[in-house]
DNA sequence: CGATTCCATGGAATCGATTCCACAACGGTG
DNA sequence: CACCGTTGTGGAATCGATTCCATGGAATCG
């Protein structure tokens, strides 16, 4: 069951393995007849070259490694789908990694990735900067996504995570909203960092309520921001929105809005960080801030090409969008402008 | 910036190379003295064996390929990680392969896993037998998950789709409901085709109305729902309860319901193959037909792993399980039992 | 005490594809 | 007709880790 390799297909076509190797690859020159005895050889035999032995003479393996908290938070999901499509688009294999919202996981994959000689890799890494040596050492072309590291020379793509979280808390108190109550993601990724720093800042500036009941921190998982909103919405003085930094925070949460008997647009207002498909099928929907993910992965690859062919390409920051919904409407119940 | 060798490492330890493979490695006999010196080398180069070089001598690459359809539809993003996470605990890495529901995707990924000579594959497949030669030539372990394809020597973990159906179709008519319209998925896929099957059948045997115009076949797509749900509102004799083979179709026929205005539960009962989060979310919350995802991949891992060693494990069906929420109630509007 | 086993080790072969280098054949030019 | 450049080709080296085989020394046995 031994698979053929190039010296068969060689030999079947009277040939030496160079001459083969050579009409294979289409590079140097070779005579009509090799390559005819050569393609008629290799495609009668069904012969697939090795991918190991090829990577380890060439220096590429034409492989990106792609490293992500969690394949289930549909953002995430989206985010995979578009740079895998893309990279595919350059003849790239994606070696894909689910770091469960785990750094000793994260380092597993990251360490595997490295063995395997990726051409290059895409993170949205978590943690300080110490678990990230291999990354950080320059060993392979890499790019961040979504998420960053602070003071690593590493190109990222991320959204305006500050000028989402304050378009978000600037509609909410137009709208009359004070007492806004905000679950966070966990401080150890930069994202639910800045989200948390912007959250602060836009209470500061528009005069809503600066209660530190009033912050959760979770961990961007469903979960989280269930037990969030219990917290929240016990409190003596409970908000009257709700804002969460991801998207499975925000199911979590409107799950407990519903077990209360509490409206989502009429008893509580509600704004979900990133958009999911799911949300428009809530009534009233939700509004949301948005982003273009597919255009994140898309550059987020395009950057990593650019840092393979030995450029050093700027970073790059991707639009929110503010989209309103029937989650927070003109007139909150008891929340006069 | 050429990485370190084994040789480096045998250089620094003042020992062979085939000395310091041994060691790492673990195997044979080797003198404390050596172990230690070796040791102590490579953590100091930082070296991290090239895995190429490893595989091409050893034959397994210790790396599985994962073949799905589409890793936007939350049922895969959860198939995936729970496969993922069960390979990790082998110490297989998981090659992902997103084929987007198309055929040709599918193929490619498939011949650069085999390149990548991967031990073992696991996938969803689509289409006829013809288009997994490679497959079906036995020239990689396999097991299909989810999908298989009729006439194929594979094992496979599926759920059991003709129950589920005919669950559902069975608590809809007890309630009353006579016009049920059913959103199939492709004939293409083996799940698409015995679902639909299992439909006919199940309305045959309640009685239900047998109209061809109450079926729609989509593609497992969300929009492909929504086109479903229009076509079938829109008979002169609409259905009372729609049924929809996934849950993205679910999320486009759900989405025109509010579009229309029609209250999912009191216009209309509604009930979606697949349990997902969001649909918990629902108010509402939508009734399903549930499976044991975690399971289902785990299972599909177990299977996979005992082929890669030889054995021949028997396919395995997961029963379904229909989870009675609010979007079918006891008494829908205007259809006493 | 000589013979045999065992252990640790290094040299060399190996996995499969690519590529450097050398060489032969050929056509064209001075 | 000698010389040179081009073209097509094969042999051999190469990538890096593993493993077969041979060897020398220590340990064990009769």
């Amino acid at each position: 069951m031994r698979s053929t390799t190039i010296k068969d297909v060689a030999r079947k076509a009277g040939v030496s393995a160079a001459t083969a190797s050579r009409v294979l690859s289409g590079h140097s020159a070779t005579s009509e007849d090799a390559r005819q005895a050569v393609r008629e050889a290799a495609a009668e035999l069904g012969f697939r070259p090795n991918a190991q032995a090829r990577s380890l003479r060439k220096t590429s393996t034409q492989t990106i490694g792609l490293l992500l908290p969690d394949i289930r938070n549909p953002f995430f999901a989206d985010l995979a789908h578009a740079i895998e499509q893309r990279a595919s688009e350059f003849q790239y294999l994606t070696l894909f990694g689910n770091a469960n919202e785990s750094q000793e996981q994260q380092e597993r994959y990251l360490d595997v990735m490295l063995s395997q000689r990726v051409d290059g890799l895409i993170a949205a890494p978590q943690g300080e900067a110490s678990s990230l040596v291999g990354i950080l050492a320059g060993e392979v072309p890499t790019v961040f996504v979504d998420r960053v590291v602070d003071g690593a020379p590493v190109p990222g793509v991320t959204a305006d995570n500050a000028g989402g979280i304050a378009d978000a808390v600037r509609h909410l108190t137009a709208l009359g909203h004070r007492r806004i109550g905000y679950i966070a993601g966990p401080q150890s990724t930069s994202t639910g960092r800045e989200r948390l720093q912007a959250f602060r800042a836009a209470v500061a500036e528009t005069g809503a309520d600066d209660d530190g009941d009033l912050v959760f921190l979770g961990d961007f998982q469903s979960a989280s921001g269930a037990a969030g909103a219990r917290r929240l919405l016990d409190l003596p003085m409970p908000p009257t929105a709700l804002l969460a930094a991801d998207s499975l925070m925000s199911i979590g949460a409107v799950g407990v809005c519903n077990e209360r008997g509490l409206a989502i647009g009429t008893d509580i207002a509600f704004v979900a960080y990133d958009d999911i498909e799911a949300f428009t099928l809530l009534n009233p929907a939700l509004t949301v801030i948005a982003h273009d993910v597919h255009a994140m992965g898309r550059l987020a690859v395009d950057l990593l090409i650019a840092e393979i062919a030995g450029e050093s390409p700027e970073s790059v920051v991707l639009p929110s969008r503010l989209i309103i919904r029937g989650s927070t409407p003109s007139l909150p119940g008891g929340n006069p402008a």
